[in-house]
Formats: C-alpha cells, structure tokens, sequence
DNA sequence: GTCTATAGAACGATAGAC
DNA sequence: GTCTATCGTTCTATAGAC
C-alpha cells in the first residue's frame, strides 16, 4: 500500500487556511462579525489566534476573504443564468425561488453583508478595501451582461455599467427589506423589475 | 411687558417630547443607536431617564419616533415631485444632486437606518414594529405614483405596489452602495434608472 | 386634593478587565 | 473565574399643574 505521505508545508498552510475560512464562515454567520472573536475563530478551527494571525492580517481581513470567495463562487453562477438569457441572480440569489433552507442561507450571509458595510463606514481603509470588492462585483457583473447583450444581438438599455450598477443597488435593496419585510416582497417583484431593467 | 406665563401642562409635556427627539436624532447620528445610552439622550436634552421613558416606552420606541417623522417629513417632499412629473426620491434623497452637506446628513441616517435594520433582525418584536412602517412607506410610495400615473392618464408599466417596492429598494440599495462606493454611483445611474422603470 | 411628568434609586443582564 | 462597569428597564417619591 502506498505510504501515507506527509503532506508538503504548502499543503499543510493551504489546509490550514481552509479550515479557518470555514470555521470564520461558520461562526459569522451564527454570531455576526461584531459577535465574533479571533479567539472564537481559531477554537472553532482547532487551531489558536497565531494560526489566524499567520494567515490573515486582522479581522477584517479574514471577512474580506471570505467576501472574495463568495464573489467569485456567485460569478460564474450568475455568468451562466446570463449565457442562458434567464434573469440575472448576484448576491441576493434568486429571492423569489429559493427553497426556505436557501433563503436561510442567504439571509445569514446577507445580514453579515449589511454589518461588515456598516462596519466599514466607521473605517475608511475597510471602506477603501470594500469598495474595491464593490468595483470588481459591478465590472464583473457588466462584462457578463455585455456578453448577454452581444450573443443576443441587441444593445442594452443603459450604458452597461450603469446598468450593472442599477442591478446591484437593486437586488441589494430588495434583500435587505426582504430581511426586515418580506410581505411587500410579493411574487414577480424581482422577476419583473429585472426583466424591465434588462429587455429592450 | 407680557408676563411670562407658565406652561400649560400640555405645552411642557410636547416640548419635552421634542427635546428629547432633537437629542436623541443628534446623538443617534453622532454615535449611531448602539452606542447612545438612554442617560445620555436624556441629559443631551436635559432631563433624565425618567422623561425618557414617560415619552417612548424604550429605545426602539424612541428610534421608530424618530422614523416617523423621517418618513412624514419626507413624503410631501416626494409627492410633490412626483405631481410635478418629475422623477422621484425617497429616503436616498437626490444622491446626484445633493450638496456635500446633505450627503453627510443622510450618510447618518443611512448608518443609522442600517444599524436598526440589523438590530431590527435579531428581535422579531422590533422587526415587526419596523416593517409596518416599511408597508406604509411601500403604500405612500405607491398611492403617490397612482397619483401620477392617474393625472397623466397613463397605465403603470408594472403594478404599482411592485413598482413601489421596487423602487423603494432601488433607491435604498443604491444610497447604501453610495455610501462605500461612491465612484460607482455615477452620475445618471439614478434618473436614468427610474426613468426606465417608471416610463411607458 | 388629585393627577402626572419627571427625577433618581434599584435591579437584572451583559461585557470586559484582570 | 471573579469583579466591576455599564446599560436598559422598572419602581417609587415628589413637585407642580389643574
């Protein structure tokens, strides 16, 4: 049988950083970001402050990797919605359609959304940080609709970043009154107003 | 010289209610609604906790006062526009045209507005208390816009509760993507945005 | 004299320091 | 793990309007 081999130090980091993203993932969505501590992260990892400290600058750093994975595990959802030609999902996934467990998960990560934005309005350099993420979201979310457009053959409605911008303001906005109201947000408002925004 | 006459009992309690509301939107503003002690709003008025709590019955209740006022003071504002045909503005008051001033003052808000929102999810109490004023902005929203529609005798592209719902978090969305970044908020994402949800 | 707005003490919960 | 500080809320006493 082979022998079990030891893995490479950059396995062993790798793995490390794995575990700590999941725990972090895991502990803010059930306390908040405010609600959690280092501390808090690195036991629920197995592991103590100095692994978190090794791998991640500070807090907001350890969100702020959390904030990339998501974007970049949503993109390609959202890029192939489009390639479809179906309406568009970002961050407030498929509101009207997502089973309960779904709308659970997503308000988790939702309200977490909503205090790390807060947060960073009382820091400017998370400001800065997050509004980078903010940029990268809106131009990846535009090249995906120019793609859209141009497959179909016909031009948007709105010069595409502003469109792109329009979509996120707008999905962000009806998750988060979701959250605190869902009896206004009634069958086929998401559906309708992206399909208004989008078609020609 | 007119004597200075005592006030009635009914005078005092109003103006009391009222500095005790200027305190508290100066200090919720200032310090957000975490961190403002019910002490401190008292004695920023001049009273003490005993007022307080003689006026609002805690201090959700003296935040969703607080909201009301927000609310009625801004709705005339925005029926007004909207009989004028003009494209309208809710509580993200004219992000494109506001005077760096005023984008302050509603950056406050915004935190604040936030902040209660999140607290607001973790209360069913407080939650509900805040999304009957969000279905009552959503129907002032709604009967201002039939308003319009009936007088230019045109039909609403969508039902007007959707579209008021819509907008509502349009609008909202966008302030709070404004608030972190504002370089993708750029000029005409707002009017060109409402113009084509709004237009025939 | 009665009623009530307000002051201020008291209480229970929670978070942070050490 | 204990101690302390702080905060939201409740309770009671009182001064002044009616």
């Amino acid at each position: 049988m082979e022998q079990k081999r030891r893995m490479t130090r950059d396995e062993a980091k790798a793995q490390t950083r794995r575990a700590l993203l999941e725990a972090a993932a895991d502990q803010f969505a059930r306390h908040g970001f405010n609600g959690v501590s280092i501390d808090a992260v690195a036991e629920a990892a197995g592991y103590t402050k100095g692994a978190v400290y090794a791998h991640f600058s500070n807090k907001d750093d350890l969100y702020l990797a959390l904030l990339d994975e998501h974007l970049s595990d949503e993109a390609p959802g959202a890029t192939a919605q489009l390639e479809s030609g179906a309406p568009i999902a970002s961050f407030a996934d498929e509101l009207e359609d997502a089973l309960p467990g779904q709308i659970e998960s997503t308000r988790d990560w939702g309200s977490l959304t909503l205090e790390f934005i807060l947060h960073s309005m009382r820091d400017d350099t998370v400001r800065g940080r997050l509004a980078e993420r903010f940029v990268r979201a809106r131009d990846d979310y535009a090249a995906s609709l120019e793609k859209r457009y141009a497959a179909n053959g016909d031009a948007p409605p709105l010069e595409i970043k502003k469109l792109a911008t329009a979509l996120m303001a707008f999905e962000n906005g009806l998750s988060m009154i979701g959250f605190v109201c869902p009896e206004i947000v009634t069958d086929g408002v998401y559906s309708e107003t992206i399909a208004r925004l989008l078609d020609r």
